[in-house]
RNA sequence: CGGGGUGUAGCGUAGCCCGGUUAUCGCGCCGCGUUUGGGACGCGGAGGUCGCAGGUUCGAAUCCUGCCACCCCGACCA
């Protein structure tokens, strides 16, 4: 089995690589730092999708979409925004090609479509939305507005892993304006609420929520709330962010409501955003050494059905029971599929449905009719459950939750296992350099540490969880009193 | 932009130091036949400006020069 993955103790990023390619997912294109995502890796993404905008959508939020090119001065506008941003840029800056007069059936930038002003391809929206949001909101009655949208864009990255860091990306990202502060805190934390619950119920990835300190907050937001999730190496990966941006943008692009009484006020604004990053974090997060393990409920097929059909006199009979088993799963609304492609054998498919991370298989030959003992292998632990054909159905509808609890409770018990408490800087340093997870230690509040033990030792502030007590807590670089609790690790 | 490396078929590679027939092997692809109980097998076949340009030589994938592209380690990052 999985003789074409390499195991993952040889090889991390070896490893992760052959998993997206032997399953399917998604390959390097020939664009720099861009990827394909491939027919099978789309779908596990659409499902995300489609539950992602379920919760925002049971939160009272909208879909709408904003345009791809952000001009130069509007940009600019936002400073902290536009300077974080600068370094990673696309521009376009002319509209026309011609034919080039030196070199034959060769293509050369039209030198009179020099654009008067540049635009931006989008690294995030905010600008262009918050120019829009300036026509939209002109009274308190406008508020709040709840707008999120599903779209591309734009970092250019200088290395590139496939779904961790591409230079395009899909993601979501909702913009909010509110009449006060109050409201918009509320709804950074919302939001943040809403990505850890799709993290551990869907992803089945528990994860860990916080704010970032300064240095690791979003370029023009006033705080940020993250999730952060532990990969199998024992790396940190920043999974969502969720950001209050006070009324920077609203100064920015001069967005003002009247309240009740006719005052002008500044709008106070969120945003907040997860991306195709999450497919990475899936496959991170559970996957071994034969392939992807998908959690059942963001499986595109949470079931492979396959006909073992050896001779002309049993095919029928092997057929009518899968069809039978077929459609009875399917009636329960289990996605459900049948391998019936010719001239690959047994063996590949098994190995295939593996690689692909299909929660749960059932092989239908003459030996299992026969006998009417019939066997369900679940991928996320490699074991089977025999039954008889009348108990099939109810086996498979009942393991879908089942299984989505177990792989919960694997990854909670993993997060827990790898998050240390330390109290001093050497105990700090060995186990950050081991390079085993998430560890918890006192921070006295300052750049200057935070920098230092970055540099020392590559581990960042993660985030700074709101639950820690930190009262007694002395800082591990610097020994003076700690101002939070914070979780360190390498990162992503 | 600093430090290192690599470019040979769709993918992965051998050959390069030490120049010499028709450029190696595996996977994949096409055809025929046999095979489904853990990534099938046999036979036949297609596919290459050896990254680009120039030079040295009777002769260059191999040596020299220039260029280009990509990868890895830094800085940057959802």
């Amino acid at each position: 089995m999985g003789k074409k993955i390499t195991p993952r103790s040889n090889d991390y990023s070896k490893w992760y690589n052959d998993i997206i390619s032997e399953a399917g997912l998604a390959e390097s294109s020939d664009v720099r730092g861009c990827m394909v995502i491939k027919p099978y890796g789309f779908a596990i993404w659409e499902l995300m999708k489609s539950q992602l905008d379920n919760m925002f959508k049971e939160t009272g939020h909208e879909n709408a979409y904003f345009p791809l090119f952000v001009p130069k001065s509007l940009f600019e506008a936002e400073e902290k925004n536009a300077e974080g941003f600068a370094k990673e840029c696309a521009v376009v800056t002319h509209y026309r090609l011609k034919n080039d007069p030196d070199k034959k059936g060769k293509l050369m930038v039209d030198p009179d479509s020099k654009l008067e002003e540049e635009l931006i391809v989008r690294p995030t929206s905010e600008a262009i939305i918050w120019k829009t949001y300036k026509r939209w909101i002109q009274s308190y009655r406008d508020l709040p507005i709840l707008i999120n949208q599903w779209a591309n864009v734009v970092r250019w990255e200088m290395r590139t892993r496939l779904f961790l860091r591409t230079a395009e990306f899909l993601w979501q990202e909702g913009h909010t304006a509110h009449a006060t502060k109050e409201e918009a805190l509320k709804e950074t934390k919302l939001i943040n609420n809403i990505y850890s619950e799709f993290a551990e119920k869907f992803m089945a990835m528990p994860v860990i929520q916080g704010s970032k300190s300064e240095s690791e907050r979003f370029a023009g937001a006033e705080e940020t709330l993250c999730i952060e999730a532990l990969m199998q190496d024992g790396k940190a990966l920043q999974a969502g962010t969720s950001h209050f941006l006070g009324q920077n943008f609203a100064k920015a692009f001069d967005v003002k409501y009247a309240d009740k009484s006719g005052k002008l006020e500044y709008v106070w604004a969120t945003s907040w955003g997860v991306s195709t990053r999450l497919m990475g974090a899936l496959i991170m997060s559970h996957s071994d050494d034969n392939g992807l393990i998908l959690p059942p409920l963001l499986a595109p097929s949470q079931v492979i059905i396959i006909p073992l059909i050896k001779s002309e006199e049993s095919s029928k009979k092997i057929l009518d029971k899968t069809n039978d088993l077929f459609n009875s799963i399917k009636d329960k609304g289990i996605r459900v599929k049948i391998d019936d492609r010719d001239n690959i054998s047994l063996g590949f498919k098994l190995n295939d449905s593996e690689v692909k991370g299909i929660p749960m298989r059932i092989v239908i030959g003459e030996k299992e009719v026969d006998n009417d003992k019939f066997d369900v292998f679940y991928r996320h632990n490699l074991e089977k459950v025999s039954t008889k054909f009348s108990d099939l159905t109810s086996l498979v509808e009942s393991s879908i939750n089942k299984v989505q609890e177990e792989m919960i409770l694997k990854s909670k018990e993993r997060l827990k296992k790898h998050t240390y408490e330390v109290s001093s800087y050497d105990e700090f340093k060995e186990l950050i350099s081991s390079q085993s997870g998430f560890v918890i230690a006192g921070w006295d509040g300052t750049n200057e540490t935070e920098e230092a033990i970055k540099a020392e030792t590559k581990a960042t502030i993660r985030c700074i969880p709101e639950d820690l007590d930190n009262k007694g807590v002395t800082c591990i670089y610097s020994g003076k009193p700690a101002q939070y609790k914070v979780i360190f690790s390498k990162s992503y």
